[in-house]
DNA sequence: CAAGCTTGGGCAACTTTCAG
DNA sequence: CTGAAAGTTGCCCAAGCTTG
């Protein structure tokens, strides 16, 4: 079984898997071990730390080709462990807010953003435009059991979150969808689905890690029920922009708070997106929405 | 009578439209 | 092209209603 030297400190499972970026793990308390199962990029994981520099994983299935050495790329990659924050720890230290959330959280680079499947965030993106966060895990659940294949372990059942190309195949894709509540008011998601598809589907979704942040914001902002808020989402999360900030009330009151603003925290209007966007900016550079999903995660 | 279910107003979070 | 207002949608919460 693979084994990876990676610190408890630029990891933290049980965060990481846990903060409202996937709803595909659970965790499984054994023999005084934490074990976590779960579906991520088309394969069937169990990750467990083995101890604070270690972690060790297994991939029980994998629903496309694969191999060890993919597998372990995937691993990374989804992860994000390519990246490394030791060198601007130093100079993001001369911002106080920062400076004092590390003093107290010295693991925080254990928060990373994981890397999901471009697809997969742009269904997740949209649900939370209308489901509740706990209600996320039972959603997903249930798309999954409905349109994915399932892979049965012990006496645990995990589902493949079907690509865009299996489901525009299915021919009651739209009744599939109302009878099974999968539905966003009067809109619905089988428009969108069709419409990615026309734009190239997968392939396209995946050509999108190579175009910068401004065409490739365009290109997702042309899919219905798609704004800048599901794009910056997408944009952060699935093609590794770190520097994109997709911004909410929510973030606009922290910032007001943390750094005593006196920001109007009633609302929340189009010029705030540039506003924290370049507040965020000036002090994590790069590294502004990686800073802010940080931030959000400590705050709570 | 209490606990659970239903309903509706108010509100937040988005997208879309429109004016300058 | 930019930014603000309008439009759309569903959440949240509590008052009222139902049921055992």
């Amino acid at each position: 079984m693979p084994k990876l030297a990676v610190a408890e400190k630029n990891l933290n499972l049980d965060i990481v898997l846990f903060n409202e970026q996937t709803f595909r793990f659970k965790r499984v308390y054994k023999d005084k071990q934490m074990y976590y199962y779960g579906v991520a990029r088309h394969r069937v994981w169990k990750i467990w730390r083995v101890n604070e520099d270690e972690i060790e994983y297994e991939v029980l299935h994998s629903f496309i080709k694969s191999n060890e050495d993919t597998d372990k790329d995937v691993f990374n990659d989804f992860f994000s462990l390519q990246e490394d924050f030791d060198p601007w720890i130093d100079e993001w230290k001369k911002d106080s807010y920062f400076k004092k959330l590390y003093e107290n959280n010295p693991a925080m680079f254990g928060i990373r953003i994981l890397t999901q499947d471009v697809f997969e965030n742009l269904f997740l993106g949209l649900l939370f435009l209308k489901t509740p966060t706990q209600r996320i895990y039972a959603v997903i659940e249930k798309f999954c059991k409905v349109f994915g294949t399932r892979f049965k372990y012990q006496n645990m059942n995990f589902y493949s979150f079907p690509t865009v190309e299996h489901l525009t195949k299915l021919k009651n894709l739209k009744k599939t969808l109302t009878d099974n509540q999968f539905e966003l008011g009067r809109n619905d998601f089988a428009e969108l689905f069709i419409q990615v598809k026309k734009a190239g589907g997968s392939k396209f979704l995946d050509s999108l890690k190579d175009k910068d942040v401004l065409e490739a914001r365009k290109e997702l902002m042309q899919f219905w029920l798609v704004g800048r808020k599901s794009a910056d989402f997408i944009l952060l999360k699935s093609l590794k922009n770190y520097e994109v900030v997709p911004s909410c009330l929510k973030i606009k009151v922290l910032i007001s708070d943390k750094y005593k603003l006196k920001l109007d925290t009633e609302k929340f209007v189009s010029k705030d997106v540039k506003f924290i966007y370049e507040f965020l900016n000036e002090k994590f550079d790069e590294y502004s929405g990686w800073i802010q999903n940080i931030f959000l995660t400590l705050d709570k």
